[in-house]
DNA sequence: CTGTTCACATGACAAATGTCATAAAAAAGT
DNA sequence: ACTTTTTTATGACATTTGTCATGTGAACAG
């Protein structure tokens, strides 16, 4: 039997999701969390052969579970069920160790195997998507990335400089290199495609 | 036995959904639709008692829906079932016809009541989010939500106003007029409130 | 210790955005 | 037919964004 828990911080999707696994005879749902801090909990206490969790949830992402999991050599293994296709996302989802990681526009009864096949300690990610990963690096620098992010909240460039102690002139330059890099017209376009690829 | 169609473009979710309703034995899911135009034809072929249908689905949204089976006199209600909790898309779902409104961050077992509810032609639609919409009514004119829609994508005063075949300076003050009523400092800011308040 | 690279800064300039006053044409109301 | 309202446009100006060349100081490599 499969001991599996669910984070999801739609309650709605989280309970459909574990009455679609309960159909199955050798899995058993032992837990649902609505974020990511409940769900660090429940798989202390609970102690789950495999967690599957969404990626945005309030306070803590399933990408920041996964990472702390590892960081407490937890036996638990981790599944992503999100909705981004993102490349910029599975290439951070590894880097934090799980060990699957499913869209949730594949097949319903993809879910199943794909717990079965974690709990086994294979790896399941979609090939094309992986392949997406590596040949789509994410081209920006760091500072680049907290820049552009400030810049799609609609920030202006000086309360950019002053909520990274930079100068204005800096927070242009970089931007001007970012916009470069992605090969956008302004910051909207920059950080759309950023945002749609998994960059930000 | 209360019939049922399901649409939603994430079809693990689509899976779920069903597995969760089946579970009652007074209802029945007839039909699953990825999207608005294939949902449409299977309303018109399975005639369902409820459509539970997501709002943002490629082609047809849930609201387009709602409007044209209201158009085609259909007796299939509507039920949305959405993540957004936005004032504006409530007020567009009832202009549309729909007799029930909820959110995915409901408990799983509101669906089903929510589900019967609706069958026996009672409106189900959280209070609270009621309120919100008619306290907070969209303050922009169709070309603002135009023109703020396109700024939103990246597109220069210019490009906006060569799309809507306008000059680029009244682009410049619909654009203006907009960011005074949402009180908002550039496109990027009011772009995200309107955005978030359901008002494009 | 010296040279190279990286992160950040400055300054000048062009282009785009946003504000505001004013006005013309079309549509709507009387 | 006339008046009012709405939509769209023009022009001037201020501010912000974006480009680009050049430069400084810290960190890194040899």
């Amino acid at each position: 039997m499969i001991r599996i828990l669910l984070a999801e911080d739609q309650a709605m999707v989280l309970g459909a999701l574990a009455a679609l696994l309960n159909l199955e005879t050798d899995l058993d749902v032992v837990g649902c969390a609505k974020n990511g801090n409940e769900a660090l909990q429940l798989c202390q206490t609970a102690n789950p052969d495999v967690l599957v969790t969404d990626i945005e949830m309030p306070g803590m992402t399933g990408l920041d579970l996964a990472a702390q999991l590892k960081a407490l050599k937890s036996k638990t293994r981790v599944l992503i069920l999100t909705t981004f296709a993102r490349p910029g996302f599975l290439r951070r989802a590894l880097e934090a160790g799980v060990n699957g990681y499913l869209l949730k526009d594949a097949p319903a009864d993809q879910l199943a195997d794909a717990v079965r096949r974690v709990a086994q300690g294979l790896r399941v990610i979609d090939p094309e998507l992986a392949l997406a990963a590596w040949s789509d690096p994410n081209p920006l620098s760091e500072r680049e990335r907290q820049i552009l992010n400030l810049a799609g909240t609609g920030l202006t460039n000086q309360e950019i400089a002053e909520t990274l102690h930079l100068a204005e002139g800096t927070v242009r330059n970089y931007l001007s290199e970012t916009l470069a890099k992605l090969d956008a017209r302004n910051r909207v376009e920059a950080y759309r495609l950023a945002k749609q690829k998994g960059w930000l």
